[in-house]
DNA sequence: CATTCCATGTAAATAGTTACATGATTGC
DNA sequence: GCAATCATGTAACTATTTACATGGAATG
């Protein structure tokens, strides 16, 4: 899976131009995915360059022009053989974890900092998520929502986990 | 957050091995970052280069030798710098969900097979993590705890998740 | 006799990130 | 007047992955 393999899919029902797609992007796959800009423009080169898709130049009032990209039957083709491909493993990095991991070599104070603004962190994520899941939830069918529940609970869990474990540092004097 | 800074932080405490820093990365830091040895020896390289650690040639019997690295001064201030640098967002990819949420274009036997096959591997995933956690356990202070309960955690979660979605495929004929 | 463990590396390719570069329109 | 939205790209760099390459010792 890479950003190729998403973009031929988001097209397979619309098409859509590299600024749609980034919107795409970070409503609907920002739980699992993340692709730029500086990932999309270049990548939809290439896909026209190899018959994936094909360019249109759509001119439009009061804003600006825009390149829509149609998915060809080759990419059609390409996106049922990604499907059919063996399946990845997930990737996590952790920043945040790796900082935590290491938190003999700071203060406790630092280590109750941390935690406290991953908490904040996460209930932002899990505010948006929730927030386009209402938005969008009558036009979803039942796979997708499995993506963005997983995304909800995830994080929820993880807020759970964090309270939990900030408890261990900040001793309460009696 | 690269992999440089997380073998700094190994080396912290512990002269050690590109071998023995691998498997620090399988047993502690699996739920949060991947390195393989494509990535550890030449950064071992290109960290021995800069002068943030020191390679010693230690003969073994009965066993290969090996090269034990050491953290030098230098390496220790950048370590440092790394802990009070900015923190980066978590970055997480999934492929399982990538296709999960393009399941409209697959039969519903198919993702009931991804979605089952995925609850097995997490299941494996959280199996392994709990297994380490306990073996070491008593040698762990609060914060590396609080890291791998949350991988545990979320696995969890994510089982759950799975399982209640799984439902909605699987119709029970009365 | 085969597999796993121990142990270390190089070369080539790819993907993705950081930084740069531009500019019109709409709403506050 | 300023920020946000809409819209598209290039150049240089860096990190990681894939593939290659080797070999002794212990275990079952």
């Amino acid at each position: 899976m890479n950003s190729q393999d998403a973009i031929l899919g988001m097209l397979m029902k619309y098409s859509l131009s590299g600024y749609e797609i980034k919107q795409i992007f970070e409503q609907r796959f920002s739980y699992f995915f993340k692709a730029s800009y500086e990932t999309i423009y270049p990548m939809l080169g290439k896909m026209e360059k190899e018959g994936l898709i094909t360019k249109e130049n759509v001119l439009q009032e009061g804003r600006p022009n825009k390149h829509l990209y149609t998915i060809t039957d080759k990419g059609k083709q390409q996106f049922f053989a990604y499907l059919n491909s063996p399946l990845n493993d997930d990737t996590f990095n952790s920043d945040f974890l790796m900082r935590l991991y290491f938190g003999e070599f700071v203060g406790e104070e630092n280590i109750i900092d941390w935690i406290n603004s991953e908490i904040k962190h996460t209930r932002e994520l899990v505010e948006n998520l929730k927030g386009d899941y209402e938005g969008f939830f009558p036009y979803l069918s039942s796979s997708p929502k499995i993506c963005i529940e997983l995304g909800i609970s995830t994080y929820q869990s993880k807020l759970e986990t964090l309270e939990r474990g900030i408890t261990r540092f900040t001793k309460i004097e009696p």
